[in-house]
RNA sequence: CGGGGUGUGGCGCAGUUGGCUAGCGCGCACGGCUGGGGGCCGUGAGGUCGCCGGUUCAAGUCCGGCCAUCCCGACCA
């Protein structure tokens, strides 16, 4: 810690309203750099990188294949979609060339994925296809709002996918789900996160898909059904798409919620429109089936701060928190930090990330911080402790401390990490 | 974009009807005492009072414009 270039503070800017910038901030997780807009230090990266690992993992479990695209976009092809008129689509950034010609900063990549596999899908065999990134996406917000939760630039995975029919397509849009749902699974928010139903927008079917998490923070409002875990957006709750989906008006309740992913079926629309065809095995020259799946990873981060958080501060489940262990020392014996050496590189060698408070502060501010930083587990090593022989630990979950002997401690890491707490 | 609020050392704040070298706490540096939930004492560094212009003998304070920022609303593909 003595390394670590942020440090922790008492107080948030005062002009800093929503709880997972004032908690991050405090703890030297992200530095805003104006309305909107965020840079993330060393220990949000970390989370950021946790998180980005888990969406990856998912994505690759789906044969997606992980690539990146350029933020400055032409506008040629979104005219062709009829999309860069800023009467249309009023959040562009655009700029523009030393020759004039005019340039947008993305904000989605669906026309630019689109133009670019048309090189390479060619035949039914071509399909389907699936390609992800982890893109800044520019937004040019009216209002930027709730820390991290609506910002002007922001972390997504955006994923794409191409198929020979709706068949195909529905296959993939339901394993899609699926893999959604083991992603919020793995960074904790299953419980409460809803696979939910929202109006389709432009291009796209009758609905689309969201995932929502009920956090009193977040912008929307659904309508949940706990038993059948499902949710509908307040948008599309009306007496016609309850007796579409044949489902009871009077099983659903109202809740506040984060919107952390959505998914999105285009049908061949968008794919007639930038000319994506393929040639089924007649040999008959068809359009694509395509869809867009997005999950927005900075979000997700301010989601999961504002879902576990706490009054002493911020609280990671194990699996994106960006270190699993805060080892404090209490006291400069040289015993003490002969030991807190020991114990830390025991750790690291087993490859558990630790966070050594090496500072020489007192035990009041070094608990404060441990608690803020919202590290799993804090295990104290002090001449008390030296020479009790135990080992003297804290969840991070937990009000109390506890005392085990030095060879459980393993297993207690075990068990937070299958637990997630 | 409509409405409202706020800008004073890195952070949180005070500064009265305009008036004297712009204060306080935290943090920071140095010295000392401490040592299990942000401890204490002393010394010190650090400020174009958001910016530009105006009124006045005199502006942090009054007036105008601008900028930034936050909240409510609208928007959110």
């Amino acid at each position: 810690m003595t390394k670590l270039f942020s440090k922790t503070r008492k107080t948030h800017p005062s002009d800093e309203v929503a709880l997972n910038a004032q908690l991050l901030i405090k703890a030297g997780y992200i530095h805003k750099e104006m309305a909107g807009v965020y840079s993330y230090l060393p220990l949000g990266l970390k989370v950021i990188e946790n998180i980005k690992d888990i969406v990856r993992d998912e994505m690759n479990a789906l044969d997606s294949q992980e690539l990146t695209m350029t933020t400055l976009q032409e506008k040629e092809l979104w005219e062709k979609t009829d999309r860069w008129d800023d009467n249309n689509v009023d959040i562009w950034f655009k700029s523009e060339l030393k020759n004039g010609t005019e340039v947008g900063f993305g904000w989605s990549h669906e026309e630019q994925v689109g133009n670019m596999v048309k090189e390479y899908i060619n035949s039914y065999r071509d399909l389907p296809m699936s390609v992800y990134q982890f893109q800044n996406k520019l937004r040019n917000e009216t209002r930027a709002k709730s820390g991290i939760l609506r910002t002007r630039e922001f972390i997504m995975k955006d994923m794409y996918s191409f198929a020979e029919s709706e068949e195909q397509h529905k296959e993939f849009y339901d394993r899609v789900t699926e893999s959604y749902h083991k992603v919020f699974d793995r960074v904790g928010l299953g419980k409460d996160t809803y696979f939910t139903f929202a109006s389709g927008g432009a291009f796209t079917d009758k609905f689309s898909h969201e995932f929502q998490t009920l956090v009193g923070a977040g912008e929307d409002i659904v309508y949940i059904d706990k038993k059948q875990k499902i949710a509908l957006n307040k948008e599309v709750m009306n007496d016609d798409v309850l007796d579409l989906l044949k489902l009871k008006k009077e099983n659903f309740e109202e809740s506040v919620s984060a919107e952390v992913g959505n998914i999105f079926s285009f049908g061949s629309s968008k794919s007639e429109t930038l000319g994506i065809y393929f040639t089924d095995k007649e040999g008959v020259s068809r359009p694509v089936i395509m869809g867009s799946y997005g999950i927005g990873i900075a979000r997700l981060m301010g989601v999961i701060v504002e879902y576990f958080s706490d009054e002493n501060g911020l609280n990671w489940p194990y699996s994106v928190a960006p270190y699993k262990v805060i080892l404090t020392t209490i006291g400069n014996d040289p015993d003490v930090l002969k030991e807190a050496e020991t114990m830390y590189k025991n750790l690291t060698d087993k490859g558990i990330e630790v966070l050594y408070d090496d500072r020489d502060a007192r035990p009041g501010e070094k608990f404060a911080d441990a608690d803020l930083l919202g590290i799993p587990l804090r295990v104290v090593i002090s001449e008390k402790n030296i020479k009790s022989g135990e080992l003297e630990i804290k969840r991070r979950s937990e009000k109390n401390s506890q005392y085990i002997k030095k060879d459980e401690l393993q297993k207690v890491i075990e068990t937070i990490k299958k637990n997630n707490t």
